[in-house]
DNA sequence: AATTATACTATACATTTGTATTAAAGTCAA
DNA sequence: TTGACTTTAATACAAATGTATAGTATAATT
């Protein structure tokens, strides 16, 4: 990318602020029309950023601009709740999303789930944080997993010795389980948690 | 809202995912591309979304699709790294940056930082977490935050006893801190953690 | 039977929008 | 000065896009 002139750095600047509030980007002519200039000197202004790789036009469609660095979100579905360290209550209706970046989620199948209990505290895992978990990912020892023992849910590390599987809380007041029956759902890729109030 | 027919969900959710994928709201046209259906049939359903309040129109624009839960992300820039217990590091050019919600964000002046060190793990604060600070924001007891001491930096908990400042690590191995010369730079309000490989 | 809502087609027209062309003036470095 | 680049304007045209109209059909409801 090569430098920006001031001008060049403000009409992109405004594409891209125009975009964050309007979820679109601007014509040619709102450009235009924000900086008080004609519809020729923006397309100059166009060419040029495009030139400089700031810039990707989409064929001849209508707001067909595009930005190299644009983030884009996808939305999870927050399915159930946790009791890290046991059950998992489905939620019927899920209205409810965690939006992540396509960069993370990017060719996963991903779901999320509503923290509760202390059982992975110590790995920074606490009551309230939302995490998105992703299914048919490899698993390796230290991992933190969602697991099925025996038809019940829980988040776990994940560990492999002789062929047995053990899930082990980071809490040490909660036992490693074992059982013939584990099955892993999926491994731990994000969290996210908001303070409120 | 009102109850939505198959065909308007399935209508809805495609915007919903073309919005995501293409930065930009998909055209009557594109629509009707998708579902092998004629412009008109496109417009009915439209119109029945708008009844139902899942939809809002911007005058006739070009792409003037709205969506009335649409999610909105505005960068946070990552100034710097925050050793848990001691220093703030500050980072020259601050050219990372994550995407919050702006119902988080809303007037609210923020920024964010890496954390390093354990002083904070019980409260489920590790090293890697990236946290959201907002500025001047009336803090209470127990809330976490940013504060300066002595013009050194760390993530605590915040206390007032008797018009005196404690800050607190949730890590019993750190003793709490008291100073005269204490400044509340932020309070945490978000944290985001990936976890790699 | 009449009404209402849904689902669909086909076509025409008006507006919005991108693109091309021509022209002029300013800046900066060789 | 020349030349390259930037900045700006005015205008015309073509393509993309929204909107309007007219008509058919089905299902559920009154």
């Amino acid at each position: 990318m090569k430098e920006l002139t001031d001008k060049q750095k403000k009409v992109l600047q405004f594409i891209n602020d125009f975009h964050a509030d309007n979820a679109m980007m601007p014509t040619v002519r709102e450009i235009a029309a924000n900086f008080k200039l004609s519809i020729g000197s923006v397309q100059q202004h166009l060419k040029a950023l495009q030139l400089k790789g700031c810039l990707i036009k989409r064929g001849s469609l209508s707001r067909g601009i595009d930005l190299p660095n644009r983030q884009n979100f996808s939305p999870v579905a927050v399915l159930g709740t946790v009791h890290a360290g046991t059950f998992l209550e489905q939620i019927e209706d899920a209205n409810d999303y965690v939006y992540i970046n396509t960069n993370v989620t990017r060719n996963r199948k991903c779901f999320a789930l509503k923290v509760k209990g202390d059982s992975m505290e110590p790995s920074g895992i606490v009551e309230g944080d939302t995490i998105v978990v992703s299914q048919g990912e490899r698993v390796y020892n230290g991992d933190i997993v969602v697991a099925l023992v025996d038809g019940e849910s829980a988040v776990k590390m994940f560990y492999r010795e002789n062929d047995r599987i053990f899930l082990k809380s980071s809490n040490p007041k909660y036992p490693a389980i074992t059982s013939d029956n584990i099955e892993i759902v999926g491994k731990l890729i994000y969290l996210v948690r908001e303070y409120k109030g």
